[in-house]
DNA sequence: CGCCCACTTGAGGAATGTCAATCTCCGTGG
DNA sequence: CCACGGAGATTGACATTCCTCAAGTGGGCG
């Protein structure tokens, strides 16, 4: 019993581009299935090979890479609409892991698969690459966050970019969001100890800025937030959902 | 007077897949012409809108973003046979600078033509998700270094990073290798400071293990460097050229 | 010759990491 | 019902890495 393409709740939301009727129609053969998961569960594991792409329709998790000496690098944060497996769909295998914070909710499409959208759809086909090259473009942003901005500005960054993520596919509520990550997924997300995070996230909360608790972030000064971050305003455009 | 892309001195090299005689003619159908620059100039403009898309034929640069305080990230290095644009060509705005760090010759596509290779050449359209695809990974492996490696596992990091992907394409002899970049450049890669990156450099040079002077990067003890460096090695693929 | 740029080196200070202890919350087993 | 243990958050003290400032070197070029 899974959820027809047509009746997605994802589909609804106004950060995505409209579906065409073919699109839709394609995009129904294109799907293969479904797949639940408890909180914990590693969806993909780096260097492995997949046999699925996936489409996240519920939940949150972390993709992450992990090196010898154990230190583990957040690479960003997965939220509902993200695709997941299209470098390991395309390389062969996958560059990083993929860890579910909640339990998740995940459309599954075969790799095989992979080729035939090419063939027929060229738009979707321009989609994956509006995909690929828009992560590639967000990966170059926490690049700069992590090789150049200290330490109250890399927190203050990512509380806002989640902040804006999370508001944008309506799931926060005025100025409050759920974020259901621990505090050391930051801290591997941005190059910090989990104990200077900690203290940073402190500050954040004396100056009466940004306070993250039990689950849910809470902007209370946006403009002193953006200010500490460095964020330059982006224009927000609507994305290609598969 | 441009180089015809069957005579491309890049096609010859075998750390490209070869091409089909069909995907040969619909290359220089795709080719709009050639565009020759002096080092230092910049080619794209973060935030700005690019009319092409490059292929670098010959030449060295660097593509970075800057920070409202001038604090500048170099998100990687970019040599001969690297695909420029893709961000800008499909998603409206280019995401970060580039510039050539020496003389370059770069074969340009017109953006407009984009879409037409969507249509009708599914084969093109998947070499370019698995250029992103591809650039995504070495991002997520430049995140990781910045964020979790030290001074000098950065520095051993980056060196031999560069010294593969130079030796690959036929530039290196031996273990030797041209670097013509400035310790400015490497250090804005890996979010250290220059005095720093000079002082980790020099740490290298007197316990022989690599020695990059005037240009020119030499691998003394490639086994020390990648102990240092923590790297898991990986197999090397051919990759498409566009 | 003199200037500019890249590289080099030293010294001191700031930012961040590490270690360790504590606290609270929660679920489990006795 | 309570003791226990584990996970995450918090805090303090101290160690280390890395940054900034500053000065000096050497080569290339007008």
């Amino acid at each position: 019993m899974t959820v027809e393409c047509k009746n997605c709740p994802l589909r609804k939301k106004d950060c995505f581009l409209p579906f065409s009727q073919q699109e839709l129609a394609f995009t129904q053969g294109f799907k293969s299935g479904e797949l639940s998961v408890d909180a914990g569960t590693t969806i993909q594991i780096e260097g492995s090979e997949t046999p699925h792409l996936y489409t996240i329709l519920s939940g949150m998790g972390v993709r992450y890479k992990t090196l010898e000496n154990g230190r583990r690098q957040v690479i960003n944060f997965i939220l509902p609409g993200d695709f997941v497996g299209l470098q390991a769909g395309v390389m062969g295998e996958a560059a990083h892991s993929v860890e579910a914070t909640t339990p998740m909710v995940l459309c599954t499409f075969r790799r095989s698969d992979l080729w035939r959208l090419f063939q027929n759809h060229p738009g979707r086909a321009y989609d994956l690459v509006w995909l690929a090259a828009s992560e590639e473009a967000f990966l170059g942003q926490s690049l700069v966050t992590v090789g150049q901005r200290k330490g109250l500005e890399r927190v203050s960054w990512a509380l806002l970019k989640l902040f804006d993520r999370l508001s944008h596919l309506g799931l926060a509520n005025g100025n409050r969001a759920p974020l259901p990550y621990r505090q050391q997924d930051v801290a591997d997300a941005l190059g910090l100890s989990l104990v200077h995070t900690n203290k940073t996230l402190g500050v954040l909360r004396s100056r009466r800025v940004a306070k993250w608790s039990e689950g849910e972030l809470h902007i209370l000064d946006r403009e002193k937030l953006q200010g500490y971050a460095l964020i330059e305003e982006e224009d927000v455009v609507q994305r290609p959902l598969i």
